[in-house]
DNA sequence: CGACGGGACGC
DNA sequence: CGACGGGACGC
């Protein structure tokens, strides 16, 4: 009988590592009620329950003395449940008192009262992604299908006047903006925007294109799906909690005496990342692997990629210099991770003749570490709005750190983006100069990278399914 | 076989 | 008199 929570429009928090607690989900769908201190628990069932499914109810009583503070929430399944119930009882009286019931959307946990005088703004408005070419009027024509549309916005380039691919969708009701927030389809990504002036929003910053295409510096473990909840029961190391600070001592010794020499050999120019293929227990996770591999300076990247066989796991490590994997491969090959399961490393790419040599400068693997045919030297990139000469489409085998990705594209001159879909081992390659892109193509496809296979091919023109597709569709009053 | 991301409003 | 509890993963 629950309803179902994780529909289409969760999707995006699913995907992420640590979805916010504090917000509500579906988003506007728990009221906060102003009411009268002598209101019950029962009174709001009694006259809210017609809205939809609610579920859950909390007067909220002081800590100490138990006193009802006279403010409510009540938290429903759905946005258009809350919204109903919103327009419904605000100004309204419950029970037999007279104290008439403020309603409001209640605001996220983590960020306290508003009180804004603009409530109404908060609730009416949807931000959405749509295709560049959509006009105001082609997108009021859509969303009238699910509920009146007062107004459409585009937000458009300053200069150009060209729609950047976003747009605002007003309408005059709470209820009609929730009724639209749910049925729209997914690729709109529809949320309730900010009103103009706010300063709360606290989307993910988006900047465009990385500080640098080389480096994923920074870019953390992602999630590994199925291993960040490892246990550590599996971890003989000071048992379990003292997990890292095991590392850490065994750091301290000889370790780092080695280190400092190594430090100093880090002005070399060569600068390639560089990949590592590792074996690992799968007991061991993703951040647990990060941290290890991460007492070597210059790590970029640590991934959990696939299973090996049913006890370990294959992840990816990427150092943004050859020296780094290499010293990382010499100290921590063979090391037992936890006790009784060692790990397994070799340098991407030299499986063929990775004898052990002493001096580890001499066998600096250089670009062929990362992929399996040579590539030029580094190119200048394209800026990231410079016109597109030529789309890529790309297929992989398996998943690849999209630094090394626009790593590896970069090798010809005017890249202006990668990306791959998510969830999808294939992507996009943008290339403002055709020459590079078909010579990136011709070397590329069907080589390796880090071991990944990877088909590089001509991109078919965009699907063009967003403008005719209108006159399709059913309008309903 | 393997196909389409993204995210904020001129004052 | 307008802002945040309780309970607890689970086949």
């Amino acid at each position: 009988m629950f309803d179902n929570r994780s529909n289409s429009r969760n999707g995006n928090r699913d995907s992420r590592r640590g979805g916010d607690p504090n917000e509500d989900v579906p988003p506007m769908s728990r009221l906060f009620i102003i009411c009268n201190k002598a209101h019950r628990e029962e009174d709001f069932r009694e006259a809210f329950s017609r809205f939809g499914h609610i579920e859950d109810i909390w007067v909220v009583k002081d800590r100490h003395t138990g006193e009802n503070k006279g403010i409510t929430y009540i938290k429903y399944s759905k946005t258009t449940e809350a919204a109903r119930a919103q327009e419904e009882m605000n100004g309204k009286t419950i029970g037999s008192l007279d104290r008439t019931l403020k309603v409001l959307v209640a605001a996220n946990r983590n960020q306290g009262s508003s009180k804004s005088e603009n409530e109404h703004e908060k609730y009416v408005r949807l931000f959405i992604v749509c295709p560049k070419t959509a006009t105001e009027e082609d997108l009021k024509d859509e969303f009238s299908q699910w509920a009146p549309v007062e107004n459409v916005t585009l937000v458009r380039d300053k200069q150009s006047g060209n729609s950047k691919g976003f747009a605002y969708i007003r309408f005059s009701k709470f209820y009609d903006a929730a009724v639209a927030f749910e049925n729209c389809p997914a690729h709109y990504k529809a949320m309730f925007a900010e009103p103009k002036g706010s300063t709360t929003r606290n989307r993910d910053q988006y900047s465009g294109r990385d500080d640098s295409i080389m480096s994923g510096r920074g870019a953390g473990p992602i999630g590994s799906g199925g291993f960040g909840g490892g246990n550590m029961n599996c971890m003989p190391m000071g048992g379990g909690a003292n997990f890292n600070n095991g590392f850490n001592d065994w750091g301290n010794n000889s370790f780092n005496n080695n280190m400092s020499q190594f430090m100093g050999m880090q002005n070399t120019p060569v600068s390639q990342p560089t990949c590592l293929e590792v074996i690992v227990s799968n007991c061991v996770n993703q951040d647990q692997l990060w941290r290890l591999f991460d007492i070597i300076p210059g790590l970029d990247y640590c991934q959990i990629v696939r299973e090996h066989d049913p006890r370990t796991n294959e992840a990816l490590v990427v150092y943004d210099n050859p020296e780094a994997a290499i010293y990382a491969k010499d100290k921590l090959h063979g090391l037992e991770y936890p006790i009784g399961e060692r790990l397994i490393i070799q340098v991407s790419g030299m499986s063929g003749g990775n004898h052990i040599d002493t001096s580890f400068i001499d066998r600096r693997p250089k670009k062929d570490s990362i992929c399996n045919v040579p590539l030029p030297d580094a190119q200048p990139l394209a800026p990231i709005d410079a016109p597109v000469a030529q789309r890529l489409f790309i297929v992989l085998t398996a998943n690849l750190p999209i630094s090394i990705l626009k790593n590896v594209f970069s090798c010809w001159r005017g890249l202006v983006d990668v990306y791959l879909l998510p969830n999808k081992n294939c992507g996009y390659v943008k290339y403002a100069d055709r020459d590079s892109a078909q010579s990136a193509m011709r070397v590329l496809h069907g080589a390796e990278i880090c071991g990944t296979k990877i088909k590089v091919l001509k991109a078919e023109e965009r699907g063009n399914g967003e403008e005719d597709d209108g006159r399709k569709r059913m309008r309903r009053n």
